[in-house]
DNA sequence: GGTATTTACTTTAGGCTTAAAATATTATAC
DNA sequence: GTATAATATTTTAAGCCTAAAGTAAATACC
């Protein structure tokens, strides 16, 4: 019952609810076509994506810093990445902390048919907006996304 | 690297990272504020944002349904809510395996405090659109939401 | 050169999440 | 009335996530 909210902060409640709905409801689809179809995690798709991205590797510090998640959190998606045959660790021989991780050459080709199976599902997802409407949603979505990141100083 | 899909799909890519990046922005000032300013969390939140509608109280899978998460996911929160004194359970009488959760008093003054505080977080995020922005938003947002169910069928 | 601080990373504790198995109870079929 | 199926819920196993503590190595300071 949140009728004792005046209008403006109705339909503020009302704009963020579909927001997040929306949001999640598109995730839960991408996660579920991840692991049915190609047996993966989102989190797991993330590393690899990050990986795919920046080829000569990173540090785990980079990697979390690039994914915004813990360093912890990397290291479990990591070491079972790893398991799995999809990445490798090398260590820095400069600095004995250190390890770089790249995509093995399997990880490199399950990424490519991973990341294109992506795009073809959110191109579908995204089909019934045209472009400029896709343009107006961009548009709307960064100031409120600048907006926050304004109050967060 | 994306630059071998075509300019619609890099487009398309482009304002789901943007949907998600915003949203997930969101989330997690909410789940800070939750957490620095009244010791608890979102699926906290939710569960009694949920009993506080249905005043009458739910029981587990009517919670879980109407929260659209899993069976056990709920017995956790709930259970841990329910140390905390804000929900009681009280067992179905007809129905030896079912119970009814409630909120308890105390919960119910909690809950009136963290709702006021929310649709106040909520208030400030969405500042930046006017009416009419925060309605053609919540009209892109519907029209995408409404597709990927469809696809769901 | 030796101590203190910083940096890179892992481990731990605890909560969230799911799917699947397990339990207990009720309802149905015969 | 008894066997079977359905329902309500909890438990379990495994992954994801964070903050905080721990470990090891590099850097800075003196």
């Amino acid at each position: 019952m949140v009728n004792h909210y005046d209008a403006n902060t109705r339909q503020h409640l009302r704009v963020w609810l579909k927001l997040l709905k929306t949001s999640t409801s598109i995730e839960t689809a991408l996660r579920e076509r991840l692991k049915k179809e190609c047996s993966t995690t989102l989190p797991r798709f993330d590393v690899m994506a990050a990986l795919d991205h920046h080829t000569d590797g990173l540090r785990m510090t980079e990697l979390s810093d690039f994914l915004m998640v813990s360093n912890g959190n990397v290291t479990g998606i990591v070491s079972r990445l790893a398991e799995s045959g999809l990445i490798e660790r090398t260590q820095d021989t400069h600095d004995r902390r250190a390890q770089k991780v790249c995509l093995s050459p399997s990880g490199q080709a399950e990424f490519k048919q991973l990341a294109q199976r992506h795009a073809q599902w959110i191109d579908d997802i995204m089909q019934p907006l045209n472009t400029e409407e896709s343009n107006t949603l961009l548009t709307l979505l960064e100031r409120l996304a600048n907006h926050k990141v304004n109050k967060n100083d």
